[in-house]
DNA sequence: AATATATTTCGTATTTTTGCGAAATATAAA
DNA sequence: TTTATATTTCGCAAAAATACGAAATATATT
């Protein structure tokens, strides 16, 4: 039987993964970005969902913390796309975690 | 352009399971329980894991809230398992969403 | 330089999550 | 029936998440 001991890696990135789609509002966002091959703004994801504009703006601050999105500036805009390359390693995380078996 | 709505159901039940896998200590306990095909006590999770017996109760709660285990009386232990049905719903949710494609 | 637009940051309030120890519960064993 | 064991519930405190409007920032346009 093991001994009490910090959890391993492996499960708390997939807990940070989760964290960051914990929100409807993100998961939407991702979904989005993912869908779309495109990238898209604040202004128009704010007028699609039920919530003021900063509170979108934390929810985006919130998945570029995760990596799982970038923002680059289009003046006077802020286009938003999927950091694909962290969103293969979720793919990968979740893929792994959900295929666990005995 | 869409105007604002509501968030899509699919995209509020993603969430959902995401809150679940939110921490650390109940990814590993759905870890365990889907990687061995057998259950597990209360009592043998608890000496793995860095926290208390009252905080491990909680997160059995949580996930018995989100339908992922389900606890059968084996006096005086508490047997847990994965609940099969619903773990293979969130596969499939959480599949679709990282297939999720333009 | 002044104005208009898009977005973020700040300050704040409310709610939810996390964690613990003590007490309660339930049941097996003596 | 008493005692011991496993787990949960309760009561509480601290931390984090969520949400908003007002103010700040940045930059394009006039």
């Amino acid at each position: 039987m093991d001994k009490k001991r910090e959890l391993p890696a492996d499960v708390i990135e997939i807990a940070k993964f989760a964290k960051a789609l914990s929100h409807p509002v993100r998961v939407y966002i991702l979904k989005k970005l993912a869908g779309m091959n495109t990238c898209c703004y604040s202004g128009n994801i704010v007028e699609e969902l039920p919530i003021g504009r900063s509170t979108l703006s934390q929810h985006l601050k919130e998945l570029k913390y995760a990596g799982l999105i970038q923002g680059e500036i289009e003046a006077p805009y802020i286009k938003y796309c999927l950091n694909r390359e962290n969103w293969e390693n979720l793919k990968k995380i979740f893929g792994d975690f959900i295929n666990t078996e005995g």
